[in-house]
DNA sequence: CGACTAAACGGACCGCGGTCCGCTTCTATT
DNA sequence: AATAGAAGCGGACCGCGGTCCGTTTAGTCG
């Protein structure tokens, strides 16, 4: 009896049939084109299940929504992200302090988000909320908060240090204040130093920008 | 000659006829009834136009679309907030301490946004980003932050204290993890202390819930 | 007061997200 | 290999947000 695939595990919930398994890539595949080619508002459900050469039905079933969809093409799109985080090279993944990871963090997490943008906003309430690479990136700096000594409430620390890196609050920046993805970072880090507690003994950076 | 009702006075960008500003409150008047007795969702741009007994296109003139016609009836029922803490008793309004006011502020804010939620949700990207309020309530705690004798960039500051304050995180709180607009306050509170900087004179307060 | 123009109006129309249901295909079982 | 039933499938259909354009009306000026 081979266990690699046959009973369900426990934690698989429902075990996909093949066919399905195979039209959720195909979907994912041409959405990810579509997206490339022509940008994601021409990712209709319509125009998406024609090009996949399924059914408009068939969208729906394996995604929920439109919105769920676009959080899946996310979600895989993050999960190297998420590696490099867990297991790369320093100071994003382990080997620097905690200080220089939650920095190195910060500021790849906003060229991710700014550079996900549409992509995030057309995922709507499944992407912003409750979806894996927030729920990752809060423990991540739940983690981090602890190695540094902090003390406090650290979840809710560390969603409000995730809180200004959504899109809503990167795009203003960008776009209305004409800031630069280097000044939100350096901002950022001076948001972190205060959180942690850490004002007095500033190092070698200077400190933050001033605009 | 009448000087309160001809010229364009130079900030009132163009005057609205007056047929169409007796349509724009009614429409307002309508809508808020419709929020009221059926909620959100009832407000569909044809429910409310017949409601309103005025066409279709009508609507969307006065108010560009779905979200800006609730981001307008958000504007409306905050304008009394605004008054409050420009001019209400302290500790919003003056009077009080600034760290007293910052987190009265935070507290009403708190409860405002939870009051408002699906009307927020509706308002989506008109409601979350750079309308009237939001942009009120930066320029309040930056001038707070500012009377607390604060170092740094306000501006991002005030941004960054009034981002997890915003719907999203803020249900997420409150409906997935089960916190009460108490303890929210109180962890945020904690936060404005650390970015503050007022770490070592905690005062009467006993400090933030540690959950 | 009559005429002229810009603004406002209404509702038919369009495209898209989402649902529904009768038909097809997969897979487990014997 | 045959079969039963669950899971998947497709596309017609629906309701809503948003647009468009021919018609009406408010305000202005001679």
């Amino acid at each position: 009896m081979d266990p690699s695939r046959s009973l369900p595990m426990a934690d698989e919930p429902a075990r996909e049939r093949a066919d399905a398994a195979r039209n959720r890539e195909i979907l994912l595949a041409a959405a990810a084109e579509l997206v490339e080619s022509d940008g994601v508002d021409a990712v209709t459900t319509e125009a998406l299940a024609r090009r996949a050469g399924v059914g408009k039905g068939t969208v729906f079933r394996r995604f929920e929504s439109r919105e769920g969809l676009m959080a899946a093409l996310l979600d895989r799109s993050e999960s190297e992200w998420q590696a490099a985080i867990l297991s790369g090279p320093p100071p994003l993944g382990p080997g620097a302090s905690a200080r220089d990871r939650l920095r190195a963090f910060g500021r790849s997490r906003i060229e991710l988000t700014l550079r996900h943008a549409a992509l995030i906003r057309a995922a709507g309430h499944a992407g912003t909320r409750a979806y894996a690479p927030v729920a990752f990136a809060a423990m991540h700096v739940r983690y981090l908060l602890g190695e540094l000594g902090v003390s406090g409430d650290l979840g809710y620390l560390a969603t409000a240090l995730l809180a200004p890196l959504e899109i809503p609050i990167l795009e203003q920046q960008v776009e209305v204040e004409g800031r630069s993805v280097e000044a939100i970072a350096a901002s950022w880090d001076d948001l972190v130093d205060r959180v942690i507690g850490s004002r007095s003994l500033r190092g070698s950076d200077g400190g933050a920008a001033r605009r």
